[in-house]
RNA sequence: GCCGGUAUAGUUCAAUGGUAGAACAGUGCACUCAUAAAGCACAAAAAAUGGUUCAAUUCCAUUUACCGGCACCA
């Protein structure tokens, strides 16, 4: 049988930066998705990868006074690094803006674009921030005055620029979102959208000049300019499966793969309307989801800020819980959806209950009646087989969770599960039972201890996608009939 | 300002036109296989006002508070 191809991909984080929670959130997630779809069969092309041009990353090389190119390659290779931490998947696929096949994809989709009849030249009006070096937009601004800068007015730049017609593909936006109800996950993200669409498309600009931004991709037929972020960038989706020349990869992962891209809240307008309008515009198939995450946020919900102190780095958190504990909270504690905050104690919390005290501790007590009373269980059921006993309830099932990208309701199940076997030990006291001089006890004892190795390889089986170091601890430990060496989340004060 | 959303226990979230459930935290009991863990029990909640209804936490309206969107921000 031939597989079913599966693509998805996040954003693209800028590179001039170490990745903060919201990545870590976005990235996690993702992996999760690409992990459970390949344990269920599906052929899965996982996009990641680094946006390399732009002014920012001019400015900041200079400042450094490093080459260009040497400090993007360090941003990726820390990049890399940090994917690593947070227990990405070995066969994810890298695109940098800056390779040259990107490049040339990039140009490819702009002529396509421009031979359609949707980009042209006009004068454009932009605010530049003296102060700061760069444009700003309205919504960085008070007063026409940078926050960073203020008493300098920013000044008022023209400058001939390229411009995409976005304002020609409202309707065919609109009508593509009433076929595809589920297009934008979750649908009160999905509604703004609409709203925003239906309120009328302006046409946006979509090159600089390069006097002024020498880092970025040519436009083709045109010296002087070079590409703005909005096709520099959103092509990546699609020069990372080798279009335009590999249109077997193409064919195989864009076209039937259900592309899904998964991004944050800030994000939804670039991935759902405005990269859609441009498929459309070069003649290309549109994506087939949009996943949009709420914001990490401290507190009570505000913002996370140097200025508030309550920033919390993933790093700090791996070295200290491991690449594990921070997934399951951002797979399990942080809403599906919504905004959610993060902070130390409530991690810590969530940690100690969920990990240490739960899926840990109960590792362990199975695991030493198994050893002790050397018993072992003698199948080894698949994903799918798991998958399958966990759907046996019409209404529950871990299965229909994922597909609707709710990662959270799916994890309680199998806590649930935890707690089930938690319950059921200290209700039946196997570990009584297989000590009594009454043989008929202790085989009760045996067979009881035997199903619990089997309930916690259930568990560790649904855990695959989800922790996966963890799961394959487990997996090992039941098969190897050992108890852990050390514990798997000690527990912090 | 316009449009949308939310308001439930200390906290994070559920369900529901007719006794509001859970998890974490708290208190107590008790067990000993385990990471002083787990188990049992207890305590704890509907923003305000009005309306519809035999009955409203649920439906409607108003008020208040908070959140999101309203374009060139990855």
């Amino acid at each position: 049988m031939k597989k079913e191809s599966f693509y998805i991909t996040t954003t693209l984080p800028y590179v001039n930066a170490p990745l903060h929670m919201g990545h870590a959130l976005e990235l996690v997630r993702a992996d999760a998705i690409a992990r459970y779809k390949k344990l269920i069969g599906y052929d899965v092309f996982f996009n990641t990868g680094t946006d390399e041009h732009g002014i920012k990353i001019y400015q900041k090389a200079k400042e450094n006074e490093i080459e260009i190119q040497d400090f993007v390659d360090q941003g990726f290779d820390t990049f890399k690094k940090q994917l690593k931490m947070f227990g990405m998947s070995d066969d994810i696929h890298f695109v940098r803006t800056t390779d040259k096949h990107h490049e040339a994809a990039a140009q490819e989709f702009w002529k396509k674009v421009n031979d359609n009849g949707y980009i042209y030249k006009k004068n454009y009006e932009t605010k530049y921030c003296i102060g700061c070096e760069s444009e700003k937009t309205d919504s960085e601004l008070e007063d026409d005055e940078c926050r960073d800068h203020p008493g300098i007015k920013v000044s008022i730049i023209n400058e001939e620029n390229y411009f995409f017609k976005y304002s020609a593909f409202g309707d065919k936006l609109l009508g593509f979102y009433e076929k595809n109800p589920d297009f934008i996950v979750p649908d009160f993200r999905f509604n703004e959208i609409k709203a925003f669409v239906k309120k009328g498309l302006q046409d946006f600009s979509i090159s600089r000049l390069k006097s002024k931004m020498p880092w970025g991709i040519a436009v083709p037929g045109d010296e002087d300019h070079v590409m703005y972020v909005w096709f520099d960038a959103l092509t990546n989706y699609i020069s990372t499966l080798g279009w335009p020349e590999d249109t077997e990869q193409f064919k195989k992962y864009w076209e039937n793969g259900n592309p899904t891209q998964y991004c944050g809240k800030d994000n939804t307008r670039f991935q759902g309307a405005m990269w859609q309008a441009m498929l459309i515009a070069a003649d290309l198939p549109n994506s087939h989801q949009v996943v949009v995450d709420g914001f990490i946020t401290g507190e009570g919900g505000v913002r996370m800020s140097k200025t508030l102190g309550n920033v919390v780095d993933p790093r700090e958190i791996v070295s200290e819980y491991g690449t594990d504990a921070l997934r399951y909270f951002l797979l399990r504690e942080v809403g599906s959806f919504e905004d959610s905050p993060f902070t130390l104690e409530r991690f810590k919390d969530a940690y100690n209950s969920g990990l240490a005290n739960g899926l840990g501790n109960l590792s362990s007590r199975i695991m030493t009646m198994a050893v002790s009373n050397n018993i072992t269980i003698s199948e080894f059921p698949s994903f799918e087989d798991v998958l399958e006993i966990f759907s046996e309830d019409e209404e529950i099932q871990f299965h229909k969770y994922i597909e609707k990208f709710d990662i959270k309701k799916a994890i309680d199940l199998v806590w649930f599960q935890v707690q089930l076997l938690d319950g059921i030990i200290q209700k039946s006291q196997p570990f009584k039972l297989v000590k009594s001089e009454n043989l008929e006890d202790s085989e009760k004892g045996k067979k009881q201890i035997e199903e619990l190795i089997l309930g916690l390889y259930y568990i560790a089986k649904l855990l695959e996608p989800i922790l996966p170091e963890t799961s394959k601890k487990i997996q090992q430990l039941i098969k190897e009939n050992k108890k852990p060496d050390a514990p798997l989340f000690l527990r912090k004060e």
